[in-house]
DNA sequence: TAGACGTAGA
DNA sequence: TCTACGTCTA
């Protein structure tokens, strides 16, 4: 929380431990857990100008799973999937695999690891009467991912991410909050 | 930095004073100086009913003047002044005696106290190596207020605060930063 | 310059 | 549900 990092980093950030809780997505900056402001993947050009994902924030905004298991499945971004408030581009369109999307899909063969932070918004963590609505989970590895077809019959990626052994578990309990 | 206050504080807040720096505007809200998270101007509902001013952030987005001295020139809110990126509701449009506008006004002849925070973005404070785009400024009272029509021809108002004698002087220097 | 799993309050 | 002097990166 001192002045602003925003370095690349690939893996574990230093001072960041499994389980540490930030109120705003804006709170992963500086740390340099996640830069984007809101922006659900952050990804970088390697040493040979691919993109790799650095993280991703899993917060539930586009119906993604958010259990303990060691497995998350993430959707692409784009496709206008967000709650848009833009009063006339709501049209669902197709994700492209560009960006994050491409970074993501990259990773699997580079098989680096992803920091994952889940976000819970409107939820409360038993273990923390401050608002931690952002919890980073820990390091992934991106293994496959697939086209799937919405309801909207528009393409949308999944990722399927596998959390990397030997780390901290998680002992944290989520509780709904209702709002 | 704790947990959140948020509580409707008319006049000085505890523990912060003429001076003090913040990174962004949502940190002004758990201290309890600002509570929005981007409009400009926070108010409440007196006991009379009557809305009243608490505090008001004047970062130069809507051309107001950032100088030193002890009055503010300050523009009411709405009409489609900050740089809109919606792409359809551009149009400027007259502005309202409504909300923060309406409680600004009121603010002249209840004679409460405003806090006034100035954001210098993409400057650096001279005296601060961290990032510290928002400087609490100190007490001010609304003196006046009128109307203007804008280039455009729409309505806009004008509120003139001045700050109470008495708090302690600014002594940092505002420094212009390229981006 | 525009897009993005943002936020708070009315 | 929508507005609002947001904030970051590409």
């Amino acid at each position: 929380a001192t002045g602003k990092s925003r370095t690349h980093i690939i893996g574990a950030v230093p001072g960041v431990e499994v389980g540490d809780g930030f109120q705003y997505r804006m709170d992963l900056n500086p740390v340099g857990l996640h830069r984007p402001s809101q922006s659900g993947i952050d990804y970088m050009k390697d040493y040979d100008g691919e993109l790799v994902a650095l993280s991703i924030v899993s917060s539930g905004g586009y119906g993604d799973m958010l259990d303990n298991s060691d497995v998350l499945i993430y959707t692409g971004q784009g496709g206008n999937l967000g709650k848009k408030k833009g009063k006339n581009d709501n049209e669902p369109k197709d994700q492209e695999l560009v960006k994050g999307n491409l970074a993501l899909k990259n990773s699997i063969h580079k098989k680096n690891p992803v920091r994952v932070i889940k976000g819970y918004k409107n939820t409360t963590l038993k273990s923390s009467a401050a608002a931690k609505n952002y919890v980073y989970d820990g390091l992934y590895v991106v293994e496959e991912y697939w086209e799937e077809t919405g309801s909207h019959g528009k393409l949308v990626f999944k990722f399927k991410l596998r959390r990397i052994p030997g780390q901290p578990e998680r002992s944290w309990k989520v509780v709904e909050k209702k709002k």
